[in-house]
DNA sequence: CTGTTAGCGCCTTCAA
DNA sequence: TTGAAGGCGCTAACAG
């Protein structure tokens, strides 16, 4: 059984009261206003005398009162939750980008305060969509989608009819480091240039003289896996070189780097350079060389995607192109709460940049 | 001016129905039953016929109906959000406790579907109350806290009093890599043991002949940091080692490694080892080592903790002790369902274990 | 097994 | 600048 606000309105504090969680008429009880008075205080997007809204404040601070937020929710018809989908957050890839994300959302000191949390897919489809639907069932007032996305046609059309929904129930779409969807329902994207990058990276290393280049893909049906791989291929036939049986394909992980490495070099001996999908497969690379008893980059170059934090630290450190993480991950977050206005078409290219380091040099006279 | 449902009770679709997020109350028009029976087969704790079932769920998937959480939530007085505070996402640290604790929660396929969500604090005590009280707000069912707290009594006195309260409105909280707290408000800790996982490390350290060893601890108001700074220094002791000048303070990142590792170097030129308070930290103590010319292990040691997985690939591979990331994550994940009863006691100690690899040798001839 | 009836706690017109 | 009143969409007793 439980006390109601207006049922001890006229007491002063009683045993209840230290128990039961205040609410907001409990608040207007004790500071002797109405309801909809300490609503308008709390909500501060309403004109309220100093003298009262100091004497809400006091009873709020006293009774501890905390906004009920689901009933505050339903009646306003919207919600303070912003979803960041993740595909994996034990890697950094994500974890930095999503952090900015969040950091860039908790900064704003705006009227209500948005609770930004992370949603780990683990890559799995039915899982994206379970987060979203549960994002849509919250009413989230924003959904930010992270990293690549899987291609299966079944599986895009099901994200963009949910992501439809959403933008029509009023919640803001934000892409970030994903390709741009067709439709109208997603607010803003910020599109890494993984093409570009990948194709700069190539070049490097193609220019370095090297000819025969392994190539270590991430999953097959991932748009980041396609477009770096693209950007790769393209300056594979830039120079002439055609090698098809080179590309192994993996997940995005240390593991796989190594275990597609020694595919490689079982399929072409005389490999004098590896380009993996990313930082963390490359450095996986790196250990397979060494296990093979092979130097990097005296026997073979070595180079990665997205420039991680240890990729600088490693030995030697890895050539990699670097993708703005935190920068992209800061803007998604203030597009989500629309602080900033949506680049023009609704669209923003991030280009990565290339960092020469030590793990990619010139081919070996013997190559 | 919104359709509501029962306004269209008896009409077919119209226009509005298309526009208009569908309600409870529309299902059970269109489903011919009482708002109650959807609810009652949409939460499925309590028995409904097959038939009328049937006839719900194809209402429900005819209207794309998706339950509104918030109201769903205010009626019920609980709510399915879960929320894991974390203190830097981009750590694999807790990137790989939190996605491992969100897996084993998503993973539950019970009544009501729970939204487990990760809240990056970014080590801020500000944003860690704040994120507890939009939880609170949200009448969290659980929360989870993982990796170490800060000690400043002041913070850790309103710490504790908001879990006090969370608790006492129903909500779980679990603890993961955390010390625990007085009082009976956590429903359960998994505390790891960084006293004894450090001690035996300093105690391998010692084993190899080394004598002057540096210590590169996190920044000195958190738990982590004290229990594996006092591991090191009971080492030390119980060796007859007494050398408080060798210890430098810095963040858990590895910018913080390189620069403390160079400071030592500044106060004991013939350091012979380096223990770090993470591995990441060890990643910089590493680089800075090489950048001076010294070889790792054969000028000087290195030493690690928590096995992140790039330090099995480091170059020499990481000496570190680890810690189950994992297994604790998914299971404070089950424990902050209920779906496994807590520990006794309510406090569960989680065992590192030594992992002796490259970086660390015995002492040189000249040391 | 199913329908009816009250609210859950807050926001938001409308009046004053 | 403030109060009164109704309803947001759903759940949870009660009946039947």
């Amino acid at each position: 059984m439980r006390a109601s606000g207006s049922d001890r309105r006229d007491h002063g504090p009683t045993v209840s009261e230290a128990e039961m969680t205040a609410t907001l008429a409990d608040v207007a009880a004790r500071a002797q206003v109405s309801p909809a008075t300490v609503s308008r205080v709390l909500n501060g997007n309403y004109p309220v005398a100093a003298a009262t809204r100091e004497r809400v404040l006091r009873a709020v601070d006293e009774l501890d009162y905390v906004l009920n937020g689901p009933a505050s929710s339903l009646a306003a018809a919207t919600s303070d939750l912003v979803g960041i989908l993740v595909n994996d957050i034990a890697d950094p890839f994500f974890g930095i980008m999503a952090g900015a994300a969040q950091a860039a959302i908790g900064e704003e000191r705006g009227a209500r305060e948005k609770l930004s949390v992370i949603c780990n897919t683990g890559g799995s489809p039915e899982r994206e969509l379970t987060y979203l639907t549960l994002l849509q069932r919250q009413r989230a007032a924003a959904v930010i989608l992270t990293g690549g996305a899987l291609e299966d046609p079944e599986h895009a059309a099901a994200v963009g009819a949910k992501l439809a929904r959403l933008a029509d129930a009023g919640t803001r779409i934000v892409l970030c480091g994903r390709p741009p969807l067709p439709g109208d329902s997603v607010t803003a994207t910020l599109a890494f240039d993984n093409r570009g990058g990948s194709r700069r990276l190539t070049d490097h290393v193609i220019g370095l003289g090297h000819r025969r280049i392994g190539y270590v893909a991430g999953p097959p049906e991932r748009t980041t896996t396609r477009h770096r791989l693209e950007g790769h291929r393209s300056a594979l036939a830039a120079a002439g070189l055609r090698q098809d049986g080179l590309v192994v394909h993996g997940s995005y992980d240390r593991r796989s780097g190594y275990d597609a490495t020694l595919e490689l070099l079982r399929r072409e001996p005389e490999l004098t350079a590896v380009v993996a999908a990313n930082d963390t497969v490359a450095l996986g690379a790196c250990a397979a060389l060494r296990d093979r008893g092979l130097c990097v980059p005296g026997d073979v170059s070595v180079a990665g995607f997205v420039d991680l934090p240890f990729s600088a630290d490693a030995v030697p450190a890895l050539t990699t192109v670097r993708l703005p993480l935190s920068e992209a991950g800061a803007r998604a977050g203030r597009l989500a709460l629309g602080l900033e206005p949506a680049p023009p078409g609704g669209i923003a290219t991030v280009h990565g940049e290339l960092m020469v380091r030590g793990s990619t040099g010139a081919v070996r006279a013997g190559g």
